[in-house]
This record gives C-alpha cells, sequence and structure tokens, in this order.
DNA sequence: CGGCGTTCGCGAACAGTGTTCGTCGCGAAC
DNA sequence: GTTCGCGACGAACACTGTTCGCGAACGCCG
C-alpha cells in the first residue's frame, strides 16, 4: 500500500527467484510442514513465492495436483531400511514405520495419499524397495505386488488416524472422552466393549501400529489360505 | 420471491416434521447417498428440511458432528454376518466386506470414519460382534481388542482409496494413465516396479480386497512372533 | 534502432463454503 | 388479554479454490 504499483518490479528485483515450479513446491513443503495441509490455502502459497494465487496455475492445475507433487517429495524422503544387518522382514517393518513418520511430519499429506494413486517417482522408489526386500524374503511377485498397494494403504491411513487423534486445534476429540464412552458402555448390550474399554482405547500408538505391522507381515509370510 | 413473507408460515403448514435431530440425520443421510459427502453443504441439508443453515446447529454442533452421526447410522446397518454357516474367519471376513459396501454405499463417508474416533451405538455394535468371532476363533482379548482397531482402519481406507480410484468427476486420474505411468518406468532405475507393472496396477478391486483381508484375518491367527 | 505483435503474469472478481450474531415472532404463562 | 422468554433463522462474515481478461514487458521484424 505505501509504494504504489513499484514500476517494472520484475527487472528491480533480480534476487526473486523467478517463480519456478521447484520455488513454489519447496515453499509449500514448508507451509505444509508447519501448519498442516488444510490450514495451507493457495493464497498462503503465493504469498511465501510473493505472486498472487492465479500465478500458480501456471505451474500446477490445481491445488490438488499441487499437493500430489508435495506428497512425492515427503515419499522420496522416507529412508530406505537395508535387509542387510535383520533381515527383510525387519527391514521392511523399519521401512513402514519410516514412511508412516515422514506422512506425520507433514499433517494432513496422508489424507492426499489415501486419494490418489501414485505414479510419480518418490512412490516407485518406495514400492521398488518393498519390492526387492519381499523378493530376498521370498514371497511370490504376484503377491508382493498386491502387497505394496495393502502396505501403502496402511501407511497413509496410520497416519491419518493419527492426526485425528492427537486432535491439536480440534474439538473435543480427546482420547480420554473415547476412553469414558467405552468404560460407560452397556455391560448387556456390549458386553465385550465394556470389558475390553482399557484394551480398545489404549493411547499407545506405537503398540497398535507395531501390532498392525506384525500382523501384516505375518500374514503375508503365510502360504496363502486353503 | 412471489409471496412476500407468507405471515404464519408454521401454523399453516402442520404437516411439517418440525425440524428434528432425526429428520436432518435422514435428510443428509439420502443427500450423502446420492451425491456424496463433499458435494452435500449445510445448506443443502436445511433446504432438504425447508429451513435455513443456522437452523441446524440447534441440532449438531458443527458439520461434522452431523457427519459422525450420519457415519454411525451407516455402522448400524452393517450386515453382521454369524459364525454357524462358516465358521468364525469366514464371518469376519464377510462382515468386513459388508462394512465396507456400507461404507461404499455413501460416497466419502469414509473419510470421515478416518478421522474420528468411533464411540457411537453403531459402531460398539460392530465391534462388539467382531469381538464375538474373534473370542469364538481363540483370538486373545488383547489381540482382538487391537485387531478391531485395524479391521475399522482397513475397511475405512478401502473405501476412501476405491472412491478415488473409479473417479467419477475427478480430473484425470483415471486406472489406465496409472498402468501407463508404471509400464514406462525406467528398467534400470526401477527393475521391479517395470516387470510387474501390470501387477500393481491391476483394476481387479475385489481381488485386492480379498488379498488383504486374507492377508490380516491371516497374521491375527498367527501366534505373536518371537 | 524503433515500433508493433504477442505472450503471459496476475489483480480482481465469482460462486461457493462453514459458522455466528442479533432480531423477530410464536406459544405459554399469568 | 397482555406480557415475557426462548428458539428459529435471515443475513452477514471471513474465507476458500478457481477463472477471466487487462496491461505491461518481451523479442522479432522492418
Amino acid at each position: 500500500m505505501p509504494t504504489p504499483p513499484e514500476p517494472a518490479s520484475r527487472r528491480d528485483r533480480p534476487a526473486k527467484p523467478a517463480l519456478s515450479r521447484q520455488a513454489i513446491l519447496d515453499a509449500t513443503l514448508a507451509l505444509v510442514r508447519e501448519r498442516g495441509v488444510e490450514q495451507v490455502s493457495l493464497r498462503d502459497v503465493a504469498r511465501a513465492v510473493e505472486t498472487g494465487p492465479a500465478s500458480l496455475y501456471a505451474y500446477f492445475d490445481s491445488r490438488d495436483t499441487l499437493l500430489e507433487h508435495v506428497l512425492d517429495h515427503v515419499y522420496g524422503t522416507v529412508d530406505l531400511v537395508d535387509a542387510a544387518p535383520h533381515g527383510w522382514r525387519a527391514a521392511l517393518a523399519a521401512t513402514v514405520v519410516s514412511t508412516i513418520a515422514a506422512l506425520e511430519d507433514h499433517p494432513g499429506l496422508a489424507t492426499v495419499a489415501l486419494g490418489s494413486i501414485p505414479t510419480l517417482p518418490g512412490a516407485l522408489r518406495l514400492a521398488e524397495h518393498e519390492l526387492d526386500l519381499m523378493e530376498r524374503g521370498g514371497i511370490p511377485a504376484g503377491r508382493a505386488a498386491l502387497a505394496v498397494d495393502l502396505i501403502a494403504q496402511f501407511a497413509a491411513a496410520t497416519a491419518v488416524e493419527r492426526r485425528a487423534r492427537v486432535a491439536p486445534g480440534r474439538r473435543g476429540e480427546d482420547p480420554g472422552r473415547a476412553r469414558a464412552a467405552y468404560a460407560d458402555t452397556d455391560p448387556d448390550r456390549f458386553p465385550r466393549v465394556h470389558r475390553l474399554a482399557a484394551a480398545l482405547t489404549d493411547p499407545d500408538e506405537r503398540a497398535r501400529r507395531d501390532f498392525a505391522i506384525d500382523v501384516i507381515l505375518g500374514g503375508l509370510e503365510r502360504a496363502t489360505t486353503a
């Protein structure tokens, strides 16, 4: 507002990175990391790269497309744990944990992961590594291909749920309330739920996660059921 | 606009159901079923019960709360398959399939399921049934409690992903494009992904789902890994 | 070297959202 | 018959993702 239209703005400021896909991606990634996907609007991104919202559409078709690229960048940072030290199964488990952690570091991104079919390089790199590990484990290729999908779905879903549970700014969705709701269950209608209230609402997220990974990898190793 | 304020509107139309939680829920459920969650605004719901959007807040704290109740109603319609004919494992598998189907009948609701902790009666009923089946199967109570969570997460995630894949009005996210992307992968960087392109993009959703259920239930049956 | 044709960045506007506030009119109570 | 309380709701708010079209800067052509 102080300076009027600021003439020849582009030429006067050669320091400005000139607006590129990469600059937009980097800015979005930083914003997502610190605020979460749903608190990042296109106006915020535009402001971060010193432009208006309309300009972003020259580089990305839509907000969703932009977020898919951000997601793939995050996939690219996942630690691909090697089979060498503790065997393929432990390595695969560790890779899944790393995937979940990467998604949780960028709140809301997991929702994007569940809603899109992965085709970008970061996701392919992750799939390749998982296939490698399962090959070493002697999992038949057909099963392994299906498992890649199941694992990705599980990792994303876990990250989404976690976000809902920790519930930073959300309304009263705190775990304590859920715990109370289960304990207050009518013992006649829902005897098992009532009896297992504590176990069903156990807040130890790590234990839940490790249990799930163990179930999935264990089931994968078994021969197909007759 | 033709009739000015229409005086004494309430008294003139005693047929109107007077606006209740149930009426709002029913209207929302119908709209969700035919259009999907994200295409149902509070204004749409209000219009369906012949009122304004503000009135809904007398019955539900927020849109999210309303949707959670809709979700629970849907949970309440899930077919609880009995253990009698084919054993507990097949019954549990069928119940999971039924859960996924119910969620898919209400597009977008699965997202709500992933983002909230279930405390309402429909979800409890489902959990009770699953615990019953696992008890019959000899699954230790602690494992069963954790499994309830895993199963619910899996069902919701599957329904969410399915919605993304069938992609009714969404931009070019058709499965064909994904298939091509995998086939075009660089065979040097991603040899396994390239080789398994067909299997990784197999559009047979039912096979993927049954594989996943088999893996999870199989892993559940195994003793905990040493 | 000057003028013009073209491209494209982006300011402004659009249609829509969930939510809140304050008024107003009905129904019950005295 | 009059008054009062309370709940319904119209209107407004702040914000979203996205599109349109003006205008200014660029580079080719004479």
